[in-house]
DNA sequence: GGTGGTATATTAGCCACGCTAACTAATTAG
DNA sequence: CTAATTAGTTAGCGTGGCTAATATACCACC
């Protein structure tokens, strides 16, 4: 296969995502969680408490980023802090009750939306796309080289 | 195949392209084209010509939304405003030469990326990874209800 | 045991880009 | 000719990016 089918197929790859993506993330806000919120939340949900230096970089945004954000999301019961005993400055962030029924019930009908187009696929279409997200996954988790292991959504920062 | 497995084949397709745009996303800025202003722009380089309220419609965005950021674009010389002769209300708007570069330069730049990646895999996985592809784009053209054909790029919205 | 350096989080203040509400101007319908 | 509709703009708000500067805690070392 030569280089510029490479090419062509990460274009249709590149397209194929956007796309898909852009009809999931109508479901995303749905329910009061706004995108950054649940990337947040799917941190803390799938992985467990993290502190607010570990979660900006999992997020790939700054520190004071992180802070605003956690802030307004304990005012709104998401989350809870908590003060590390062995070392005063680190906080440990814990997704509530709360914050994580949210999170979940979003990923339901997001992923419920995408399940009403698949049925209407036929079998081998199915196992063709199910093929394909597996050599996905595999082929970026090869190359991130990050901490985190869950699911940042990520979006845009400014540049100056 | 059970509804069941619909789903989960969904959860992974989802995972997927969060990763993969993950991982684009990062070249998007790399030459100061905000992802808006991307997006806005290859509407217009791939579709031709549009009207504010077609672009507006084709981005899922409000109107002041789009007025904002062209008049950004235009002060940068990315587009260039026509006013319709035939109705006095409709402006047109085109990407500059300057527009259609720097758009171009950042579509390289993400596909190159995504390219080396996929020279890592078998030509089989390729294979699928192009069949899945084409079957989502495919999926996805058919339940999308929209004007414009183009790639808008959206990203998350208030709601009040 | 104080002193300097490093790490974590916060505060302050900027910018981009979503939104609604309210407006102007142009066109179309009746 | 007036009323309704349509296209775009202006004003003003909220979220979530950022850098720079700061407070606190820890650590290393003399």
């Amino acid at each position: 296969m030569p280089a510029a089918t490479h090419r062509a197929v990460a274009d249709r790859l590149h397209s194929a995502a956007i796309h898909l993506l852009r009809r999931l993330r109508r479901h995303d806000e749905a329910m009061g969680l706004t995108p950054a919120r649940a990337s947040a939340l799917s941190i803390m949900v799938f992985g467990g408490p993290v502190t607010l230096g570990s979660l900006a970089r999992a997020e790939q945004v700054s520190a004071p980023t992180i802070t605003r954000l956690i802030v307004g999301m304990e005012r709104d019961g998401l989350v809870r802090r908590e003060s590390d005993d062995q070392d005063g400055r680190v906080v440990w962030l814990h997704a509530t009750a709360k914050g994580t029924r949210l999170l979940h019930e979003g990923r339901q009908r997001r992923v419920a939306a995408l399940a009403d187009d698949l049925n209407r696929l036929s079998d081998s279409e199915r196992a063709t796309l199910a093929a394909a997200a597996d050599i996905l996954d595999r082929m970026l988790a090869g190359s991130s080289r990050e901490a985190g292991q869950a699911r940042p959504l990520r979006h845009a920062g400014r540049t100056r």
